[in-house]
This record gives structure tokens, sequence and C-alpha cells, in this order.
DNA sequence: TTTGAAAGTGTTAAAATGACACCAAGTAAT
DNA sequence: ATTACTTGGTGTCATTTTAACACTTTCAAA
């Protein structure tokens, strides 16, 4: 806040083109998406947090750059899904003022690049941001309403996390560094949306050895305590040097 | 031409946002790709067609208009690949002087969303169309450089295509109403680029039933004359509504 | 000590995959 | 008419992968 403006050349920023980030967490129970709030007098609109980028930056950096406003979090998976435009996007009265109280021209049309991530929950404690009364963690499938076409995006993005991890294990990205296997198991049925057998997800995980066996266990469960594991980084580099692109779920 | 301007209340041009389209043709032998030529008079640049898109425009509805505009072609299979913005895409002076030739601002921080496409190379012979000297079909495996940062589309739109024949079966939008099964073969291992086993090739196609065969053959080769098959619309329509995603190859 | 709750483990039948080689049917050349 | 050439078309088998399925273990809490 204190900082003087003027950290790059150009600090202009381009009306059209904005970005916004689908922001997926995992509570070991099911996929989260961190929205913020606008707080409408006439009940809560929630959003994807996103705004417009500077003419001088890469989309990638945008996105980064918004991403870490908001959470704090950097150089975290993210990856494009795409441009949503259409030119009525900005349909509703309140869209509109929302608009303009963020500094951008609510009349111009703007396209917006919307990615995808993956965090860690506990590395993010949702607070209040700059321009977001609130930010939270909402349960995906509890989502009905977005403001602007961020429904949209966010049916895109789920299409594309259930796509993604088909073919890259990029699940791992939302575990801590230690996790059990049915936590992982959890966490493949809530992004595929669809039961998986115990044993045979494990046997699949297991073959493809992206992850090892740490020598600790789950403590101070009430029941039989889980072996923790790893993602197996280097593996996962072999698998994706060789082009190796299917998971098989 | 002599068509009235105004079709559509607002014409526009959106100076940041452009559509830029790799269209795919099949020679029976390996993949194409419509270029462009801007005829420097120092050697020839290739580019991929696009253009600043309307500001009351859809994105879809612009690379269509903008693959319509340069094709004649209609409804053909078109599919959104990404938004590529490096704001220092414009880098060389002869791309400078390109986007002056077609009334854009050089100096304008430009963000283009890609398109890919696939057309039946019959249904279209290049002509030179309004702002470019020529189109032309090159073969994909040849070109090594383009204009602006057409080749990193390329690339992706290449790996799109390879991951998405997996998953759905595109390629038909590439091959005439009537085909042999070794022309939808040699189609399959150009996009997949690799070789496939002929009877294995064979088998899971005619398993997945989205082929029939005709009563017709080939005729006039100078070697045994092959089946004709034709694309079961039904067959595939069924199996992308029950969700089906995987072709396996 | 019992109860509850999740962890962990193996077999089998069915389906999919990958490797592999020969004959058939046409045209063109002699 | 025969031959040569070219591409079309076909089946089997061994291996791997998948999907379905149930019971025992281990801990904490009551």
């Amino acid at each position: 806040m204190s900082k003087e403006i003027k950290k790059k050349p150009q600090l202009e920023l381009n009306p059209n083109v904005s970005v916004d980030c689908v922001i997926f967490g995992f509570d070991f129970d099911k996929l989260n998406v961190l929205v913020i709030n606008r707080s409408e007098k006439e009940g809560i609109q929630w959003a994807l947090p996103g705004n417009l980028i500077y003419d001088a930056e890469h989309l990638d950096e945008a996105a980064n750059r918004v991403l870490e406003e908001l959470t704090g979090l950097k150089k975290i998976y993210l990856e494009q899904i795409g441009a949503f435009g259409d030119p009525n996007r900005i349909s509703k009265e309140s869209d509109r003022s929302w608009l303009q109280s963020i500094r951008a021209q609510p009349e111009a049309r703007v396209i917006t690049v919307a990615y995808f991530s993956l965090v860690k929950m506990e590395d993010y404690q949702p607070q209040p941001s700059s321009f977001a009364t609130s930010a939270e963690w909402i349960p995906v499938n509890e989502i009905r309403e977005l403001a602007f076409d961020h429904f949209e995006i966010l049916q895109a993005a789920k299409a594309r996390l259930k796509q993604m991890i088909k073919i890259r294990p990029i699940g791992f990205n939302l575990l801590p560094e230690k996790f059990t296997l049915s936590q992982l198991h959890k966490l493949y049925e809530a992004i595929l949306d669809k039961p998986l057998d115990k044993r045979n997800f494990r046997r699949k995980i297991q073959k493809l050895k992206i992850v090892y066996s740490l020598k600790e266990k789950q403590s101070g469960v009430p029941h039989k305590p889980s072996q923790l594991f790893s993602f197996n980084t280097e593996h996962y580099l072999e698998l994706t040097q060789t082009g190796y692109d299917n998971f098989g779920f």
C-alpha cells in the first residue's frame, strides 16, 4: 500500500482484458472454490477473483499477480482455461456498478482469460482483500450462481480439471506434503465426480509409482492410523518427459 | 463486397483483441495448415489467418467470421485453444508494418484468442483473400517459423488436436463424406504422429461403431478397391451424451 | 472389554491391447 | 495372357488391464 507506483515501466491497465481465477482447494472431503463477496445490499453475490491486466504484462503473469494479491500465494499450480468474451456479459445492473467500483469502465467490452489453480487449503485462510469485502472457500457443488459469466467459467474449470487429472497427477497440488491414500482417493472421487473402487484405486496409484510411502503414520485418529505418503516428483518428471499421457481413470 | 455496412449495431473494431485460426486440412497423407502470405520483399513470411474482433461480437462468432472471410466456409468444426498475449509479441519490424497495413495500431498491446478448425481440403481451394496476398496449404511439419507468436500457437493447436482426437472422433471433419478405413488410419497416424497397427486400428474403429460401411467401393485405383465408409453421426451423439470420453489411442 | 470407524489387503473373470503374416483384387506393363 | 506391382483386408494368441467383490486389522472412545 505504501509502496511507490511504477515497479514496471508501464502501469497502464488495459480496459479490455481481464483475468479471472478459479482457485480450487480440497478439504479432504470435497472440492472448494475461492470466491469473493461483493456484498450487495440485496443478498450476497459471489464472483471469481479477477482483475484487469496491465498492458505490459504477460497473461500468465497477470494471473499469478491477481492470485498473489488475493491469497499471498506464489508460484502455485496455475493453468489457462481459455478466453471468455460474450459482449453482453455485463448484463446485470449490479455487475455494472461493481465494475465501476474497481475502476473499470463498465461500458467497455471486456474479454476475460480464465485460469484455474490448485492450492493447499491449509496454505491459505481467506481474509478480506483490498477490494473484495471478503473471500471464502465454498464447496463447488453448492454454487448455483455467480456474477458475470463466472458460473460458465467455473463449469469450464471443473471440466478441465477433470480432464487434466486423467492425464497428469496434478491432484497433489491440492494435498499437503504428507497425505494418506484415502485422502488421495477421496480427492480423485471429488474431481472425477464418481466413486472409485478402493482397492483398484490403490493398485493403480502404486503401480504408477508417483507416491512413496513415508516411515511415518497418522496419529491421534480414533481408528487404525494410516500410512503417510508423499508425491514422487522425480518419477513424475520422468513420466512427463517420455510423453506419458494417460493415467487411466 | 457490395453489401451495405452495418449489419450489426456496433461495427467498432477492438484494437486489443484479435482471433487467429489454425485451420487444419488433410491431403490423405499428412496434416496441412492454411497460412496466409505477407509477401515481404525479403523472403516469404507466413502467418495464421486472423484479425481484430468487433466490440459487439462473441469470440466464437469472430472466429467463424474470420474463417468465413478467408475461406467462405461456414459452420465448420471450430474450437478454442486459448488466449495468447505476450506483450512483446510484435517484435519484428516486419510484423509491425504488416499490422499497420491492416489498420491495427502496431503499438497497442494485442492479445489474441486462438482457435483451431478442421476442414475438408476438397471444400476449400485457396484463393487470395481481401487483405492477404495469398493463402496456401502447407504441410504442418514443414513449418519452421511464422509471424508474431503464431508458431507457438501452431504448436499448441497440434497438441490440442492430438489430445482431442483421443477423446472425440473429430477427425471426420477432415475427411470427405465417403472415405476408406486406410484414409482414416493415415489421418490418425498423422495427428498422433506415430504409426498405428493396421489391424488393431481397424478393430478399434469398428468396435466403436462410429463408421458404417456403404454399399459402394472405390473405383479407378490400380489395386484392390477399398470399401467406402461414412461417419455414424447418431452413434457419435449417443456416445458423447453418455459422457464417453476415451477412444483409447 | 466392547464398539465404532477407517485402514489395508488378493483373486478372479472379462475385456483390451499389442504383436504378428498372408491372401485378394484390381491396374499396368510386357 | 501372364506377370508384376500395389494396396485392401483379415484372425489369433499371449499379455496386460480392468472391474467386481469381503474380510481382517488397528486404534480411540465409551
